[in-house]
DNA sequence: GTCGTAGTTGAGGTG
DNA sequence: GCACCTCAACTACGA
């Protein structure tokens, strides 16, 4: 046997199966002499089918395929056959299984070398990929030809730059990016032996900027620039010398390590289910507003499109104002504010501003929350944020749904002067700390004094020194959701239900005397879903792809506030 | 089947 | 400022 010729794959692109270097590597192009094609197992939905497609051919080429977890700490796929084949639905089920999977390894040191690869011409004939479906079309500014050569445009194999890729640069967040950042910033953690040993997240402040009050480092576990295994022992191991008085998981940090295990295994044993309500038999149905259009999947099964059904012209301004931060809440506003242009915001913000979209203000679908996340978070996960939505909206996970986080008290409880939104909220800025959570509270003479008109939604040019007043009344809101909550668990079905998937299930709720449905269009015909959807074209109220599509978005405050923060 | 208890992160009040 | 209680009441699990 010749000696092993390796290719460590690093899947960075959704097409790289079709890859030029992958299909050299698979001897589908002349020629590398590959022994062995080496990957990091991924298991969400999307990945297992591409990396079965790259598996299969591989074999096929006589080549060994090698592929080990790593961005969780146990194989989510052990964890899921400890559990009986079963999702982890609780941080104790995920620290049971893990337990019977083994202790988490350490991780190994980076080699010193790697070997020479030996001779890999490139100057074969390659195949360009194709580049349709380019599902990031819209956000690019330029064209994207980082496939024009088997070395990467500049022939160097580097990562392809931004610039490369056809996108402009970000110029609105602060976070960056990279290894060497990544372990900076876990130094810089780790420094702080009492912060970190002591770490309890339900008390770290979402209002806190400057710095945050948490670590930042969700956007390296995301990228790979992080080891969670190398983040878990670090924090358990300082845990250990620091004794008495550290704090322990669910709340510490390696507890954050541990749910985000919870939340890949979850989605592991699920699958493609996981990330929507339809065929999903852990995730409750529930009504919501804006519900999304079904598609057939190649399998026969049922998946969520990407676009909705506006069953109700007031929810989607609501949506699109919760998008936009420009509720009338200043506390929902500065935090969908400092999503929108830094891409990160506090864990507990997160908890407010979903409560507050689904089933503590809005009643809109946790579906729309997570497409907004996915669009804007740069630590987003695919499976944390199907499984904190659904956490969030009592869909699965979680049930207290009467614990409903006021946009008023909770961000009082952590910033009472209202600093936060002050920064994310200037027209607010010179506002009396007394009304800075409830500016239509204030006086005339109030308002006058710190410059603040109360008007218009938020959504449309208005005069300097504009904002909106509250787009509802929170505590009807909060007593009508929660009502409607009740009849949805009492009535308790499930995203896999038939009546869930053939719409029968508004026959139920009309029997329970459901109000949170008037959008349905009062129909009793029992049509499902799938058939709202041709209705509601044909009567032009067809879903929105991105919801700022849906109302016309003059430049507003926002707006000019990212431009001034560009300068 | 029944009961007790646990479950990362509510709000509002009291001591 | 903080720990604790009550409000009203969810599911899941194990004994």
């Amino acid at each position: 046997m010749g000696k092993p010729r390796v290719i460590y794959w690093f899947r960075t692109d959704l097409r790289l199966h079709d890859s030029p270097a992958l299909r050299a590597a698979l001897d589908l192009d002349p020629t590398w002499d590959v022994t062995h094609l080496v990957f990091e197992k991924d298991t969400d939905a999307y990945a297992r089918e591409r990396d079965r497609v790259v598996i299969a051919l591989a074999e096929k080429a006589g080549i060994q395929v090698v592929s080990r977890y790593g961005r969780t700490l146990w194989d989510s796929d052990e964890v899921v056959a400890k559990h009986g084949g079963k999702p982890t639905m609780s941080i104790t089920q995920l620290q049971a299984a893990g337990k019977k999977v083994g202790e988490i390894p350490r991780p190994i040191p980076a080699p010193d070398y790697l070997p020479d690869p030996g001779d890999m011409p490139i100057d074969f004939e390659q195949r360009k990929p194709e580049t349709e479906p380019d599902i990031n079309a819209p956000l690019r500014d330029d064209v994207e030809d980082t496939y024009s050569h088997i070395a990467g445009p500049q022939g160097d194999f580097a990562i392809a730059t931004l610039d490369e890729l056809g996108f402009s640069a970000a110029p609105t967040t602060p976070h960056r990016g990279g290894e060497t950042n990544a372990l900076k910033q876990l130094e810089g953690l780790f420094s702080d032996e009492k912060y970190a040993a002591t770490f309890q997240k339900p008390k770290t402040s979402p209002a806190a900027f400057q710095p945050q009050s948490t670590t930042l480092l969700s956007p390296m576990l995301h990228f790979g620039a992080l080891s969670p295994r190398l983040f878990y022992w670090k924090a358990q191991d300082l845990v250990e010398k620091y004794g008495k008085g550290a704090s322990t998981p669910p709340e510490s940090l390696t507890g954050q390590l541990l749910f985000r295990d919870m939340y890949f295994a979850a989605y592991a044993a699920i699958g493609s289910p996981f990330v929507q309500t339809i065929n999903n038999a852990y995730c409750r149905f529930i009504p919501w507003h804006l519900p999304s259009k079904i598609g057939e999947t190649e399998t026969g099964g049922n998946a969520i499109s990407g676009e909705y059904h506006v069953d109700s012209p007031q929810a989607e301004e609501w949506f699109v104002r919760w998008k936009m931060g420009v509720t009338g809440f200043p506390f929902v506003d500065a935090m969908m504010r400092q999503l929108r242009i830094e891409g990160w915001i506090h864990h507990l913000g997160r908890h407010m501003v979903a409560c507050f979209l689904t089933r503590g203000g809005c009643y809109v679908h946790w579906e729309r929350g997570a497409d907004v996340f996915e669009e804007w978070l740069i630590d987003h996960e695919p499976a944390s944020n199907a499984g904190n939505w659904q956490w969030m909206s009592c869909t699965a996970f979680y049930s207290q749904y009467y614990r409903c986080y006021s946009p008023i008290a909770f961000g009082q409880k952590w910033d009472k002067k209202g600093e936060f939104i002050r920064k994310w909220v200037p027209e607010l800025k010179n506002l009396d700390e007394k009304f800075i959570y409830e500016p239509w509270k204030a006086s005339k003479a109030a308002l006058d004094e710190a410059g603040v008109i109360i008007e218009g939604d938020g959504l449309h040019e208005g005069t300097e020194g504009t904002y909106p007043a509250p787009m509802f009344d929170f505590g009807q809101r909060r007593s009508a959701c929660i009502a409607a909550m009740k009849r949805a668990y009492s009535i308790g079905i499930y995203g896999n239900n038939d009546k869930a998937k053939d719409g029968t299930w508004k026959r139920l709720f009309e029997e329970a005397g459901e109000t949170e449905m008037e959008g349905f269009g009062g129909s009793s015909s029992g049509k499902g879903q799938i058939d709202q959807a041709s209705n509601q074209d044909e009567s032009g109220k067809g879903g929105l792809k991105h919801a700022n599509q849906g109302i016309a978005v003059k430049e507003g405050p926002m707006d000019k506030f990212a431009k001034r923060l560009k300068k």
